[in-house]
DNA sequence: GCCGTTTTCGGCCCGACTGTTTTCAGTCG
């Protein structure tokens, strides 16, 4: 069992306890759930090197839940769960995927209408039986139908933050057999789509049965759909699959080039050898016509295939048809930032407010990290979940990290810590902190965790405002969305590009996984308009830092170059283009 | 169900919003 299969159980848990009105249990739950879930060992080894003993040390984990987790290890099952499950039987992770159902509405749906699973919803909410129930009204209904809306466009596919770590454990399990001479991911992961529908691993190997035959039987395979020797395919637990092809060693950077796609680029790049006299395949480039069996002109690696349409190699990230191949044939693509090339980390939470673990141990491992430098944002005040800091509190934590790198200056570290926040804007676009306080950071971030259901020219006009205020460096996540699971709140992105680029205000790239934001055709405006952006892990906790990398990706996507990246500068040149 | 250089019992991040009500339950962050 995974950690990811062990935290959904206790989530759900969570939720039915949730149902019953049970208080405080469902917290306990959800704590440890989290906890599991960032964990970087599995807790199925933990099991097997310490006990029981060793589970209970995972924090938020005493004997009652370290029992069940032992039981789910041992059987893969847990009864009480499966009683649980029993008492309301329904299809909990797609339905609390619906915007404002919870536990509660879904334990009510259920025994009123029977509700089961979102198709059950949808039918009960186009016969407007919803509606008529007590406790729900005609609005409840309607938005029910606006959520499974966007539940189901996302379906299907899978976040890439979620999918990619499992696809390159497979790839490097791949890569280890003596039989696979070179393994490399194509289709959409490669070009580090947001959302990914399938992965494709393209394998050169002279003995690809074994290949294939162990890939078949990978312990993450839930369902073999196909067991060839050119082609295999599994679908994972997920639900996601991945296919293995095995290609000649002469055709493989023309196999690349044709499963990483994306379909629109490659059809650009066949009309362009086309008008050249070759024809494009999967097999490579040819002399000739189509099926006319011409001389094959370059084939074994990508670069030679561009290079023979007369363009410069065009990045996975930029092969979206968005005007990267015109560039390409002028030889004018522009340097993409790199993933090795980001010197800090402008967004880190801590102990003080929601974060896991300590300022110190943050700053260790962003060291670690080969970093040079973080700025700590803890929330304000007026985020209270978080426990987010008061003016007291913050002055406090200034305190701390003076200190900190007064002692990194004396062991000789060339690390910097920076004072710093990620401070509420409240309605009307003032900030949870006062002007006073704010001047005296080294990087003020702001951002919108409230009201998101404000008019675009309300919500548009909020954040300029607090883009306006001079203290102000970076506007965090500027669009709010999460990955499949909620839109942006409604603003005028071109106008806060506009703004950012008259106030020198800061953009971040928000490298969590489950919102990059801003996304890639965002990045790309603020490219082409001069504005500024950083990318940040957002992290709550230590394995949380390495998310950047996806930030970097979405970077990339936005034809981002290391000029454009704040953080990618040494730290004075950086401190140096904030606002004064 | 978990946790304790304030506690082994009595607390548990809590405030705002929405849609339903006519004073509040459920959801969200």
């Amino acid at each position: 069992m995974t950690n990811q299969e062990i935290a959904k159980v206790l989530y759900e848990i969570g939720e039915y306890l949730e149902m019953q009105g049970v208080v405080f249990k469902p917290r306990a739950y959800e704590k440890v759930a989290e906890t599991i879930e960032s964990l970087q060992e599995e807790v199925a080894d933990i099991y097997r090197r310490g006990g029981l003993k060793a589970i209970e040390d995972i924090s938020g984990v005493g004997v009652s839940i370290a029992e069940k987790i032992e039981e789910l290890i041992k059987t893969g099952k847990l009864k009480y769960y499966e009683d649980l499950k029993k008492k309301t039987p329904v299809d909990l992770s797609s339905l609390t995927q619906v915007q404002g159902l919870g536990p509660r509405k879904i334990k009510a749906l259920y025994q009123k209408l029977k509700i089961r699973n979102l198709a059950d919803l949808e039918k009960a909410a186009k016969a407007g039986k919803i509606a008529r129930l007590e406790g729900f009204g005609p609005k409840s209904e309607e938005n029910i139908l606006k959520g499974l809306k966007f539940v189901k466009s996302s379906g299907g596919r899978f976040a890439l933050g979620s999918v990619l770590p499992d696809i390159l454990a497979i790839r490097d399990k791949l890569k280890k057999l003596e039989e696979v001479k070179r393994i490399e991911m194509a289709g959409s992961v490669r070009r580090r789509k947001e959302t990914v529908g399938d992965a494709d691993l393209l394998v050169i190997s002279d003995k690809p049965k074994p290949v294939m035959d162990y890939f078949v039987s990978l312990p993450e395979a839930a369902r073999v759909l196909a067991h060839g020797e050119t082609k295999s395919a599994i679908t994972l637990k997920n639900g996601m699959n991945v296919d293995v092809r095995v290609v000649p060693e002469e055709s493989y950077g023309a196999a690349l080039s044709y499963f990483t796609g994306s379909k629109d680029h490659n059809v650009m790049l066949r009309q362009i050898a086309i008008k050249k006299g070759y024809t494009l395949n999967e097999y490579g480039l040819f002399r000739g016509k189509a099926g006319a069996k011409g001389r094959l002109v370059a084939g074994r690696s990508e670069e030679e295939i561009y290079k023979a349409l007369d363009m410069s190699y065009i990045e996975p990230e930029m092969r979206e048809m968005r005007g990267e191949i015109e560039l390409a044939q002028k030889n004018k693509l522009p340097k993409l930032i790199s993933y090795g090339d980001l010197k800090g980390d402008l967004q880190i939470q801590t102990s003080w407010t929601d974060g896991d673990n300590s300022l110190e141990e943050m700053m260790n491992a962003a060291i670690k990290n080969g970093l040079k430098y973080i700025a700590i944002t803890d929330h304000t005040k007026r985020l209270a979940m978080a426990r987010g800091l008061d003016e007291k509190r913050i002055i406090q934590q200034m305190k701390e990290i003076d200190e900190l790198n007064k002692r990194l200056k004396m062991r000789g570290a060339r690390f910097t810590i920076l004072k710093g926040t990620e401070c509420d804007i409240l309605q009307d676009g003032s900030l949870d902190l006062p002007d006073r306080i704010l001047a005296k950071l080294d990087v003020v971030g702001v951002s919108v965790h409230s009201l998101f259901n404000l008019s675009r020219r309300e919500q548009t006009e909020r954040i300029k405002k607090a883009m306006r205020n001079p203290n102000v460096d970076i506007l965090f996540h500027p669009t709010g969305r999460l990955i499949q699971r909620r839109e942006p709140y409604d603003a005028d992105m071109d106008e806060i590009i506009k703004t950012a680029s008259e106030t020198g205000t800061i953009l971040e790239i928000n490298g969590s996984p489950d919102r990059l934001d801003l996304k890639d055709e965002y990045i790309k405006k603020c490219v082409e308009a001069g504005v500024k952006m950083t990318i940040d892990s957002d992290a709550h906790n230590i394995p949380h830092m390495g998310v950047a990398v996806y930030g970097v990706a979405q970077a990339r996507r936005g034809w981002a170059t290391k000029n454009d990246i704040i953080n990618a500068w040494p730290v004075e040149k950086m401190l140096s283009f904030l606002k004064k």
